[in-house]
DNA sequence: CGGCGAATTGAGTCTGCTCAAGAAGGGTGG
DNA sequence: CCACCCTTCTTGAGCAGACTCAATTCGCCG
């Protein structure tokens, strides 16, 4: 009876971690039940945001990492002379808040750019119950370094000279995101505005609006607004993966 | 007798990991004695390594973490069509191989930028051990979310219009690195060529050359080939603060 | 001393930026 | 419900900074 009360817990448990995209903290690794629910009791279900609302904020003391559950995060940093730097976009499934660990205060700006909702974690309680639990340990080591990594691909995009190339890798990488979340990959919508985008990929808003139209004349995609479906993915690819010097044997 | 022994380990422990520049790593933790000595045991004094010798590579099996002791490093990717982008430069006391915890094979090229020496930490024993040690644990965070902030700067940098204003925030970075290692902040050699600078900046090989002999023009740096001289450290920080379309106004 | 790679410099082209105007939504208030 | 406004996005014209191509210089190493 006590068993079977507990397994149901514990499914109970998996599914809301499965459901909050928390799947790559707790499900792989070899938690028993009585840890799991001790993870589980430390992870905060946020109300949702709203639209323009602040997850946090650059300088922010409080420590925590997020896992965004539905929505998008649009992360960035103020510039000395006042405008901003955007940072990432952060889609269901992928994390945020590793810059604050630091020194216990964020040093990013994250702003729902949509109607978003994430799983908070404290931090030093994380930290703490890791300590105990290795498989989980290991897990959180994994997942920070995967963020890492992930935040390399955004000097690799900054770093392609042609406009084109630039969009095409930012629009294969959502693409790609969407996919590993089972969401439509070739038809989306994007939550962030032309200003956002342009400063993700180190341009200005005309050229990004110019870039949208040329991959549409080529039939690429089709876009309208922020609606954007892609016609032909390979394409997209190739000039994703193109040699700059290739552009125009291409485009 | 016995007690005074270890305190000579302690301080001679604590010397080794001063030299090694490990300090940020197990210096302010407070340590005991015998868990500095089980730390130390792990840390692998590696052999120096000569101009253009790797420290590993990208698709390694093999994970630890490097500290730099002396020299330079240089990380970088490998780009579909063959080139390389480089990620980022490593200088004494700087970390890396964050890249490889995930899954456990690294993601980006070490290679050596000069002579140089590093102190190699295998990850598992060292996140075991970490595990046992909430101060060293927490430091370990520190450390892996200071990188993490770090390697914001990257694209922070790239998104910049203006290559005199990269070049500049380069430059300003490399000489405030070296002050924090009690360095000449003002005078320097570049370990890295050209080519690796601009491929870290985003740019062709030319327009850094280019950008290089302007800042010499303007009086703000005197470089000879890899030497540079900052002659005016103000007029440099303004303009890599500079917002870019008061370029002409500075420059 | 000669050859070789790295860096600089020059000339010309082109992509992306600036400035500017216009179109298209979305939201608000009458 | 419609008219209006305001923001966002698109498109155009012109300019300029970065790229390409090419030649030359400068060190360095054999």
């Amino acid at each position: 009876m006590a068993a079977s009360n507990q397994v149901i817990d514990i499914n109970e448990l998996r599914q809301s971690c499965a459901g909050c995209a928390l799947n790559a903290l707790c499900l792989p690794a070899a938690i028993g039940g009585r840890d799991l629910a001790r993870l589980d009791d430390i992870v905060k279900r946020r109300r949702p945001l709203a639209r323009n609302d602040f997850l946090f904020r650059e300088g922010d003391r409080h420590t925590s990492l997020f896992v965004v559950r539905q929505g998008a995060i649009k992360t960035s940093t103020m510039l000395p002379e006042g405008d901003t730097q955007v940072l990432g976009f952060h889609l269901p499934g992928e994390i945020l808040g590793l810059d604050g660990v630091a020194d216990e205060r964020h040093r990013a700006t994250a702003e729902a750019l949509e109607e978003a909702s994430v799983c908070e974690i404290p931090f030093a309680k994380l930290s703490e119950i890791a300590a105990q639990l290795p498989a989980l340990q290991r897990q959180l080591y994994r997942i920070v370094s995967r963020e890492f990594v992930r935040e390399q691909q955004h000097p690799v995009m900054m770093g392609r000279k042609h406009a084109l190339t630039r969009l095409a890798l930012f629009l294969h990488s959502v693409s790609e995101r969407r996919r590993n979340q089972d969401l439509e990959p070739h038809e989306f919508q994007l939550s962030m505005s032309r200003q956002d985008l342009a400063s993700y990929l180190g341009l200005v808003i005309e050229t990004v609006s110019r870039a949208f139209s040329r991959l549409q004349t080529q039939q690429i995609i089709d876009v309208d607004r922020r609606r954007v479906r892609i016609l032909d993915a390979v394409a997209l690819g190739q000039l994703a993966n193109s040699e700059d010097t290739d552009l125009r044997a291409i485009a």
